[in-house]
DNA sequence: ATTCTAAATAGGAATAATTCTTATTTACTG
DNA sequence: CAGTAAATAAGAATTATTCCTATTTAGAAT
């Protein structure tokens, strides 16, 4: 990645309080342009060929941290792996059950109604801190996006 | 369980086309029963005391068939155990992250929301089959559940 | 620039979750 | 009641994830 954007991605592990470790900046920076939600083994199988010593215990570790501090979010998937998601905008999730693949989906509108549904309910021994909604369903063509316009 | 509930499990699984199984009753019954969004392992363990000899990797097997039929949902997790519920109606799911519970959320208002929502969308490439809401956040007493009204 | 050290890492072992294999059992049809 | 395709138990195998330990390293202090 070019300095710049290693920079940047130094830069959010050093603010989250975290000591800035190449491993770390390497597993963030994928994690951020990978928008397939990708599991530990995935994130480190895209690391390989310009990070052949950052090890697969180290990513499983390094991902747990980053969910810690607030730099990833871990995404509810129904077929056993976990997977994680750098996005941490409030936004849904499109999975698709035929290509096991989990598409983001933002609606600022949706966001507003989802909002508002809640603003009027009355909510005992819970606080709520994250509203998605998972939209299921299979995809026609699996190479092309799912678009809901 | 008494028989006529094992004769209506029974049937259910007659019904959709299964070999109606002791093994398959069982389970199916206590998916039908257990509004925990189990894993197989809890599966098993709950069935141990009345039906020793049912395995665990048979209740593996049962459990992916029946989500096969359609007469039981994998439940979305985030931790990376694949989990199961028998409520076949549509509904929403609470995750309670502190305790790692995950609770039926049922409101018809919201399925009237969430329906006109995407009656005014255009959707490509993906079918639709089910759309349900994962509110995530924390119970304050783990001894109670969460209400929202 | 150097030293120091607590924290992080690689590498591999261990554990947990899930799937597979095979000999045996069984639900259901005829 | 007999026959048999499908299901099962039991355990092995595989996959996913976590843990352990010797070594390395980021960053603070000087």
């Amino acid at each position: 990645m070019n300095s710049n954007t290693y920079q940047n991605t130094k830069e959010l592990i050093a603010t989250a309080g975290l000591k800035a470790t190449h491993p770390r900046i390497a597993v963030l920076h994928e994690l951020l342009t990978n928008e397939e939600h990708p599991t530990a083994e995935q994130v480190h199988t895209a690391l390989q060929p310009n990070n052949p010593s950052v090890s697969l215990g180290s990513v499983y570790r390094i991902l747990e941290k980053l969910v810690e501090v607030g730099l990833a979010r871990p995404v509810a998937s129904r077929n056993g792996l976990k997977r994680y998601d750098a996005r941490t905008d409030s936004h849904s999730h499109i999975y698709a059950v035929n290509t096991e693949e989990i598409q983001d989906y933002y609606d600022e509108e949706l966001n507003d109604l989802i909002k508002g549904y809640f603003d009027k309910k009355k909510i005992s021994n819970f606080k709520i801190t994250e509203v998605k909604l998972q939209i299921n369903g299979e995809k026609a063509d699996p190479d092309k996006k799912v678009t809901i316009v």
